[in-house]
DNA sequence: TTAAGTGCAAAATCTTTGCATCAGG
DNA sequence: CCTGATGCAAAGATTTTGCACTTAA
């Protein structure tokens, strides 16, 4: 299955009664030059937009991811920083799952087919239809634990790696 | 691995310069009679106490589960409502995780132990210390595709079977 | 032409925090 | 006693919504 063009995405829309849109555009874009691995907030998205001088409204952005993500277009992610981030919807077989850090909030995708697989087992049990699995993996790295994790580190602590790929808070 | 207990949690506690009080005490009873496969907010989880009688603040609330999460008593899950819940942290062999419908928020608890192994695997990978791993998987039931999901359906439609147990928003 | 989309500001939700006071170890 | 905990109210952060106007199909 290969991703959504802008083209196919726009017939998807119309045949619901729903538009594709300047903004649409604008925003599907800004995902499609994501570098993969990456995420975006509604905030982070608006920001990215802004510096390329678009100027979409925050309201339009959190309407359309919000309308992306029924369509299967993104993905809606909770990870552990308390705001939802999106990112573009890869289906089988680029579906990936994510490793956090708890204490720094450093994000790591890796594959695993059969997480998938697993959870299809568990919607046929229950006779739903499998929309997205999302595995996540609450970590703490060696340097957090030899710090002293959770007792003595302050709430902004981050690891040194943390800091070199700019996860910190 | 056994649940803890008042007082081993207390112990776990005061080892680090925290303290069990009242109040966490309440709080932590509420969950301890809570029936298997239920999750609270920090908001239910007021309104439960209110109704016992017992005038325990939000803030305070909020601080406590904030606090029992980082020492592992309790679990946050992310599910789809927007909000953070809580539930008591079974370790192995007791480990869960959930289905949820995006349409109705109903919520279903399954048991895989291979989903751990396979978090396991990926921890060993990056040198991190699991703290937990949460398989969710989205789904949608027949009956919502049926009635059109997702375009002719509002956004607070429920199957019958979500509103038989009391999963309607 | 008309129903959907946009921008703005205001509101709604959920969560955190400052501070005076209280109390556990 | 001393530092952590509580309650309250106020602030913060994130997300949604009402409404007048615009625009895609």
């Amino acid at each position: 299955m290969a991703l959504d063009t802008t083209a196919s995405i726009k017939k998807k829309l119309n045949s619901r009664g729903w538009r594709m849109t300047p903004q649409r555009e604008k925003i599907l874009e800004v995902f499609y030059n994501l570098p993969q691995g990456n995420h975006l907030s509604a905030e982070e998205l608006h920001n990215l937009l802004e510096e390329q001088g678009e100027n979409i409204s925050l309201s339009t952005i959190y309407r359309s991811v919000k309308l992306m993500t029924k369509m299967r277009v993104l993905r809606e992610l909770e990870l552990a920083e308390g705001h939802k981030h999106y990112e573009l919807n890869h289906p089988y077989p680029h579906h990936h799952h994510h490793i956090v850090c708890i204490q720094c909030n450093k994000t790591i995708e890796f594959q695993d087919d059969s997480i998938l697989k697993h959870s299809l087992k568990q919607c046929q049990k229950e006779d739903f239809q499998l929309i997205d699995c999302q595995l996540t993996v609450m970590t703490i790295c060696q340097e957090a634990l030899e710090m002293g994790w959770p007792s003595t580190l302050p709430s902004d602590w981050c690891c040194s790696r943390a800091i070199a790929e700019g996860h910190h808070k």
